[in-house]
DNA sequence: GTAACTGCAAAATATTTGCATCCTT
DNA sequence: AAGGATGCAAATATTTTGCAGTTAC
């Protein structure tokens, strides 16, 4: 069952405003990594730009979203998965960029296989990113 | 057998001007990825801010360079193996962030496992990052 | 000689900070 | 009531553009 989003907040201590439901929102909505002009022109001029970028850092210090590698080095921004909270974060992430229609999107179910690094060499994390055609834009 | 910066400079088709050529000595000297500031701090003031954005532009249109993935968004850059050629470019880029150190290289000889994506999708293109502990911080 | 490159000034963008006020808990 | 969040103004940082002068080929 997917969650609310004055569940979410408060299960990453946050005060629910309007601002950060609303913005909130805007990520449940979209199946898509958003990138900071996409979310303001959503709730703009309902909120200041500085609110904006005060929500997004609030929410990435928290864990509650990520960033998502953008080809282009535009950083994007996308929720979570439900299996992360703020102490347990999942962090091999594979995201998928279309050069159609330019949209990134996070592939939960496709996992990052065993890479063998030279010795030495120690991994924390795993970020792919893998740039093409998506089923929709076939 | 290492290419000198101006035979580089030449397969690309660019003039050997000043700036292009101690630019690309910082990328040949390096073995990791330079954000701008890295750049910008090394031939600062010798070279006008303005330069180094256009000669970086310049690089990367013409595939002598290409963007690193970070963790962080920030862009780096980095020389593109000598199997690249401005026509042929090879694209899957695997790339190491060490934590302790701060420094993105690219590992060249590990390779991209094929992954398997749901049906649909095509792929044009890969980019791991991984991010832990490098050999030398260990 | 000519097209391309560079530096300077300035414009356009993007991001952050300070502070007074307002709102959630 | 109190601490945290917001909005506005303004500071700071980053990147781009226009143009005149210079340089590589």
């Amino acid at each position: 069952m997917t969650k609310s989003h004055q569940q979410i907040l408060r299960d990453f201590r946050l005060r629910s405003t309007n601002s950060r439901s609303d913005i909130l929102k805007l990520f449940i909505d979209q199946p898509h990594a958003l990138s900071y002009s996409d979310i303001e022109k959503e709730v703009s001029p309902q909120y200041d730009r500085v609110t904006v970028y005060r929500t997004l850092k609030t929410f990435l210090t928290k864990g509650m979203i990520h960033k998502v590698l953008d080809d282009h080095g535009a950083p994007k921004y996308a929720l979570c998965s439900t299996t992360c909270s703020q102490t347990h974060h999942h962090h091999n992430h594979v995201h998928f960029k279309c050069s159609q229609c330019g949209q990134t999107s996070c592939l939960e179910k496709v996992e990052i296989p065993t890479i063998s690094l030279p010795a030495g060499f120690t991994i924390d994390e795993m970020n792919l990113l893998i740039q093409g055609v998506c089923q929709a834009c076939k």
